[in-house]
DNA sequence: ACCACTATAGGTAAAAAACATATGTCTAAA
DNA sequence: TTTAGACATATGTTTTTTACCTATAGTGGT
């Protein structure tokens, strides 16, 4: 692969002038949505960038960081894969949870709660001062 | 300034062989924590340290970057400060937010708001398939 | 004098996200 | 029938965000 060097925007996603897009996204909540998904039932990797919209997620997901991301979990063993030789089409790689991805899954859960308890608190004193 | 270089783990900060802090943690979420405490009253960095925690910031928050980014929304003209020559005490510089500030501010909250709602969405999700 | 705490600040590394490209299969339309 | 586009997986690289670490200085207590 050849790559070039692009000059790009400075910093911070300007629309216009003193204008940001703020986007409050939590941190790597792909990967408990991946997980959360395959929990249901198995799927491959374009699937699942086709789902996960499903899950309320801002802007499009990056799919060369996903593909990474299932690679990296499996590695873990936290799913698992295999080629789907049957299925029509290009050759799908095709993902399951373990019982321990369904773990970390849980434990994302109990994560989220918190973090769902932080942002009403933070937006509730919000309210209190308007 | 010397620094050394020093070895530090592999990724995805292990606890224990097989688990993971698991964190769900809004992004730049301290930028619209020290709006939300600035819109209150003014205060200077180290307070607004002291009283992120209040706001249920899970961990510590890098004091360095803290003021890196009072600086940096100084500069896009959100807060003001001044030196508080008459504050007992080493030299504080005491922020207050402004009017653009404000506005950001109450576009972070709606942004928290969506962000809410997607959360929301995944733990119905979650509990649906346990 | 020394220590701990308050206060601000810069340097750098690691992690996460964004952006870009490569490569091949299969399907449907021109 | 070749060609355009969707499907599918994958790697390379840059930018952004967060974490970690060090520097400097005033102040108050012992």
């Amino acid at each position: 692969m050849t790559h070039r060097r692009h000059a790009r925007s400075r910093s911070r996603r300007l629309v216009r002038p003193g204008h940001w897009h703020v986007h409050a996204r939590v941190e790597r909540f792909v990967e408990p949505s991946l997980l959360l998904l395959l929990r249901e039932r198995p799927l491959h990797g374009y699937e699942l960038l086709e789902r996960i919209p499903e899950l309320g997620v801002e802007g499009r997901v990056d799919i060369g960081n996903l593909y990474r991301l299932l690679r990296a979990l499996e590695e873990e063993g936290l799913v698992q894969s295999e080629w789907s030789a049957d299925l029509p089409g290009p050759a799908k790689r095709t993902y399951e949870l373990t019982a321990e991805g369904r773990r970390l899954l849980d434990r994302w859960a109990e994560a989220l709660n918190r973090a769902q308890g932080t942002i009403t608190g933070f937006l509730e004193r919000y309210e209190e001062g308007r």
